[in-house]
DNA sequence: CTGAAAGCGCTTACAG
DNA sequence: CTGAAAGCGCTTACAG
């Protein structure tokens, strides 16, 4: 074998051009056989086969993908990786992706719109065949536009864009709040809180918007200091937590914008020497697989994380099998799990 | 501008030879530019960004690193993204990826070492740069000693691989159990279980080794029946202390192998009507930032996970800097947070 | 059933 | 300061 590189060692990659050399026949056949096609005589084929593996050859899929224009990526972008939620609904699609057969380029923006642009152009640079993305709070539209114009199929999940002609993956986020504080009225409660952040955008809009419909419903008043503005963290659920029982008359019941929320909620709660669900009553929204594990477990909207990663993945899938078809839209209906963090208020029917 | 390719709408990708032909220069000329070359004069290089905007370009970066011979993807892959300590430690992994310039293909293995396999050719057949591994359970050693060999940067890390030849970073884990378990004895308790998965692999055994260590130091003897066996998850977690409360005599403290698994137990705590802390000690190993917000705040090993990310990502920043330097190691001290969960037996000074 | 040739979108000496 | 040419490692008609 004529190679002026001395043995293919540690970097020098061997190429498809020396396997052709060592099996003796020439690199048209040598990609045909990588490609599994029956057109090459099996002998052939298993001679390529073994001089692939005698060199330690190492297919190289960006050239194939270059030639072939097209690629087997796929770019993940997420807003919030410590938040386990997305950690869950990223496992999901991640899972679904490989089953495809495909891989992820995968981001986390911890919710800077100026890292996600960053990311956002990488993926493409790197001719990413198709986009997921949970935006970063204040992304702006453009940005989104941009990539659908361009044609790099997309989908949105988890945060709804304006604009319907994206293709979606979401939960009905008003349903499930809705679904939450219905439960805690039939409970019994009367003074509801809502921990959230305001100008959270159009998920806190939606999620808030469920809970003052069923206040309203029941013809609840709802005091404008019972809706708590708090980071979206444990953090942020145990400060929540302590500004309501300060509040003048105290509500009895709190309902959260998450379960990371919900989590702070509960800590607080017993540092406070008071126990969820018996002295107060809370509930989350998510449903990730801690909150079944809390102390006490945590009534919650289950959206079933894992399920909606893996139902963007598939509208991506459908996407890049069908370019033209009109908009994907789906938008899941959340269930309540009632555990054991949502009781009824100390002394039933206590009025508003 | 002829091109036969009437106007580059969706999919059709511009590329470097239309906004020559549109700024009336060469490819070399656009490429220079491209680059940020300081060769180029300003009016040319001006006159070219405009084509590319106006074009609605997109850089190549595939095409551009098959013909440089690199890339600026790493590949990472987790086994255990349920786990929120490896989701804390990919977030710091990549971000201290990003900030460096890489972007990262990740996958998530799930404990599967053929899952591992794959997706370990499929980012070198995608010529990564380099790979940052925790390994599946049972990883074959023949594995890693492949990738090694082939020359391809990699880190391993949390999970020390037997041969030192291998860049690894991790984490004392023996000392940490041993700090946990001292803790324990020296709030008075005697009868000490701990709560792991038997056959776990090396991270076990040293786990298991810090807490035989601390108990041997003070002569206190080990009931083969205080090693439980569970599932590394919050459920395994709920069923030890189960089967650690039926032990008679009954131990008054777990040593949890993780955060998670201490989750479960203080979980199953509560429902059994105890307080961790007050009627039972119970210690975490990972220092996950969910610990702080449990109810009670969990004590806990700190490993700082994404600490621990970040210094894998410079490893392996380091190994591409200087392919031909000796291995690298680097175990970092975790450090014992004493929070709420581990006070003194309900009577101090119960013998053994 | 197999080979020679062209080309994917870039970069990089090398001229001028 | 800019252009022509070769080549990165593949695939894919097209011959034979």
């Amino acid at each position: 074998v004529k190679n002026d590189r001395s043995r293919p060692s540690s970097r020098t990659s061997v190429t498809i051009t020396e396997v052709a050399a060592a099996a003796n026949v020439s690199k048209s056949t040598v990609s045909l056989v990588l490609q599994g096609s029956p057109l090459i005589a099996p002998e052939t084929a298993e001679r390529v086969r073994q001089a692939a593996q005698a060199l330690g050859y190492v297919y190289n899929r960006r050239a194939a993908d270059l030639r072939r224009q097209s690629t087997k990526v796929i770019g993940i972008v997420i807003n919030d990786l410590a938040n386990p939620f997305f950690a869950e609904l990223l496992v999901g699609m991640e899972r679904r992706l490989v089953e495809a057969g495909y891989i992820s380029l995968m981001a986390h923006t911890d919710e800077s719109v100026d890292l996600q642009e960053r990311v956002l152009t990488s993926m493409r640079e790197y001719n990413a065949a198709g986009l997921i993305v949970c935006p970063a709070f204040g992304t702006p539209d453009a940005l989104l536009k941009a990539i659908r114009v361009s044609g790099t199929p997309m989908v949105v999940t988890v945060r709804p864009p304006d604009d319907p002609a994206y293709d979606f993956v979401g939960t009905n986020h008003e349903r499930g709040t809705y679904a939450a504080t219905a439960h805690l009225i039939q409970q019994g409660h009367r003074r509801i809180a809502f921990l959230g952040r305001v100008g959270g955008g159009a998920v806190f809009e939606q999620r808030r918007a469920g809970y003052l419909g069923a206040m309203a419903e029941r013809s609840l008043e709802v005091m404008s200091q019972w809706i708590v503005d708090i980071s979206l963290t444990r953090e942020g659920g145990r400060e929540g937590i302590r500004r309501t029982l300060a509040l003048v008359p105290q509500p009895t019941a709190a309902v959260c914008y998450n379960d990371v929320v919900a989590f702070g909620a509960l800590s607080e709660l017993g540092e406070q020497g008071l126990r969820a669900g018996r002295d107060f009553a809370v509930t989350g929204f998510d449903g990730v697989i801690a909150a079944a594990h809390t102390n006490p477990p945590l009534t919650t909207v289950e959206t079933r994380p894992a399920e909606l990663g893996a139902a963007a993945a598939d509208a991506l899938l459908q996407r890049l099998a069908s370019p033209e078809a009109p908009p994907i839209r789906r938008v899941s209906e959340p269930r309540l799990v009632v555990r054991q963090s949502s009781g009824p208020p100390l002394r039933a029917g206590t009025g508003s």
